[in-house]
RNA sequence: AGGCUCGUAGCUCAACUGGUAGAGCAGCGGCCUCUUAAGCCGCGAGUUGAGGGUUCGAGUCCCUCCGGGCCUACCA
């Protein structure tokens, strides 16, 4: 453990301090104002503070730059609304004060509070004069980057994405677009609720621990619990947990929770990741599509001001109705080759004719799945429900009443990302056992993402299931599209990194 | 997992074809009571991600490893 030459400083001067009895650490602070505040009072040019009664605040938080000129001081002082300038002088505050903290032992980075009045300055800058008090409240040892700006420009940018991913404190502090971000998925997550709860769907919460996984087809973390000496898996879908919830009677149930995939990272994976999951007795897909398009709509409104958004500097129109595209047209419209009804050696023939990357493993739905994913998927920019998906490809869905080998089953696709599965919900019970034989004997075969049977799950299904319809939302890919992020890593506050070779101290 | 690419001071970046590691900000000392990328004078700061090799000489070339990014793969 090395410390550089300016963290040393830094605890010298903290020793200093505590020697001339200034508290680095002090317990509290009491604040009566925010920046963002304070600049909306007198955001008109023409308003002045110092006109009539003065208004008398007391802020907290972070100096982000330092301007000391003898005996008096300017900084920028950022708390979580924004930044404010505060201005010190030597001659307002008790004997002593200004020379042992702010002429000696103060720096950026460090936390105070600044008590007094607001002026605007002679460049006309609504500032806080230190008038009242100015105290530390906590001091950094570590230096902080010190990005600057001016007419809009920005200087000494932190960039470095590591840095910004390993440290998002760091990140949090010197970009303050990346609040915004975070504040959007926040109001994302609080729209969605609203829309659910406003149609009286219940939230619930369902175990992330759980001895038989299922949902969806991935591979499990696995974890043991010591007391009972179990096996156990970190949950991959809620799908199952949540209908049972439908068999005992709950007409609608949501739940936003983690899941866990023990898979690749890349800009749209990360292991573990939020989903919301929606379930409706007496509904099918088509049902589902119609209040997909509706929560959509609503989020854009209420996050953009209109059903119209840029990602990635193309419009997206979010207006219903989204456009309804079966699977099998949709890879006919890209590729001119009809696919359905085809067999396992007539798809191959396909996926090699567009030169497709492809194994003998390939089973007729993986091969479906390829040939859309590869030559559809990326070119659905709008909004697009991609419908009725094969049998093979999903084991919990109800067969198509018409359509022979298809499932009632829609993705949304949006930006070239699929955002939503779902699909009206398989409840033969006898149709279920089969599904999940089915998906053993691929377990059997070597397919490390079939799902396991779930016994339990088909003793609910016994007991009688609603005809239902289900659907899943990546919420992080959701942030991603609303927050016009291009990795998943931008969404999420502390995305998963290798560990750090030489880890601070 | 594979390909490409990057890693230099606290931060942002330079350093020709292999020839003494530099700048701005930040920091330290001094001046300065309306500055705002504050200013002026002076100064310090580096195991060039780690290890090995080639060479008279390596930040630069080669190999291995570590970490990041992008792409591919994996991943409904």
């Amino acid at each position: 453990m090395s410390r550089s030459e300016q963290e040393r400083i830094r605890r010298d001067a903290r020793q200093s301090l505590e020697e001339m009895g200034v508290e680095p650490y002090p317990h509290k602070w009491d604040v009566t104002a925010h920046a963002a505040d304070i600049l909306d009072e007198f955001d008109d040019e023409r308003r002045d503070p110092d006109e009539g009664e003065r208004m008398n605040v007391s802020i907290a938080g972070r100096i982000r730059s330092l301007r000391v000129m003898g005996g008096s001081a300017f900084m920028d002082v950022q708390d979580e609304s924004g930044t404010v300038q505060a201005y010190v002088r030597k001659g307002d505050l008790p004997e002593g004060v200004y020379d042992k903290l702010v002429g000696q032992h103060l720096d950026i980075g460090d936390l105070v509070g600044v008590r007094g009045h607001v002026f605007r300055t002679n460049m006309g800058e609504v500032t806080v004069r230190a008038s009242d008090t100015f105290k530390l409240l906590s001091k950094a040892l570590r230096p902080l980057p010190t990005p600057k700006e001016k007419e809009g420009e920005t200087f000494n940018e932190v960039t470095d994405k590591e840095l910004r991913y390993r440290q998002r404190y760091v990140d949090l502090i010197v970009n303050p677009d990346v609040r915004e971000v975070f504040r959007r998925r926040a109001q994302l997550l609080s729209e969605m609720r609203d829309f659910l709860n406003e149609r009286d769907f219940l939230e619930v919460e369902t175990p992330a621990l759980q001895p038989v996984y299922g949902g969806a087809t991935a591979r499990p973390f696995t974890t043991h619990h010591n007391a009972l000496d179990m096996k156990l898996y970190l949950r991959i879908a809620d799908e199952l947990y949540l209908k049972r919830l439908l068999v005992g009677g709950l007409e609608g149930v949501y739940e936003i929770a983690k899941d866990f995939r023990n898979e690749g990272l890349s800009r749209f994976h990360n292991p573990e990741f939020t989903m919301m999951e929606l379930y409706v007795a007496y509904k099918d897909y088509r049902w589902m599509m119609e209040l997909t398009e509706k929560l959509f709509a609503r989020l854009a409104t209420k996050l953009h001001g209109g059903t119209t958004i840029t990602f990635d500097g193309e419009d997206i129109a979010l207006a219903p109705p989204f456009r309804r595209l079966p699977l099998f047209e949709a890879i006919e419209e890209h590729t001119g080759r009809d696919c359905y009804g085809m067999n396992e050696g007539e798809l191959r023939d396909v996926a090699r004719e567009l030169n497709l990357e492809i194994d003998e493993a390939m089973g007729k739905g993986k091969l479906i799945d390829e040939i859309f994913s590869e030559t559809v998927e990326p070119n659905l920019t709008q909004p697009t429900f991609i419908t009725d998906y094969p049998v093979e490809l999903s084991p919990l869905a109800k067969k198509h009443p018409d359509k022979e080998g298809l499932v009632e089953r829609f993705e949304l696709i949006v930006a070239g990302n699929e955002l939503c599965n779902a699909f009206s919900e398989l409840n033969d019970p006898d149709d279920q056992r089969a599904r999940f034989e089915e998906q053993a004997r691929l377990r059997a075969e070597g397919d490390g993402e079939a799902a396991p049977i779930d016994e339990d799950y088909l003793r609910a299904l016994e007991y009688g299931m609603p005809p239902a319809a289900g659907l899943g939302i990546g919420i992080d890919r959701l942030a991603m599209l609303m927050t016009d992020q291009r990795s998943i890593r931008d969404v999420i506050l502390f995305p998963l990194l290798r560990p750090e070779s030489d880890a601070p101290e």
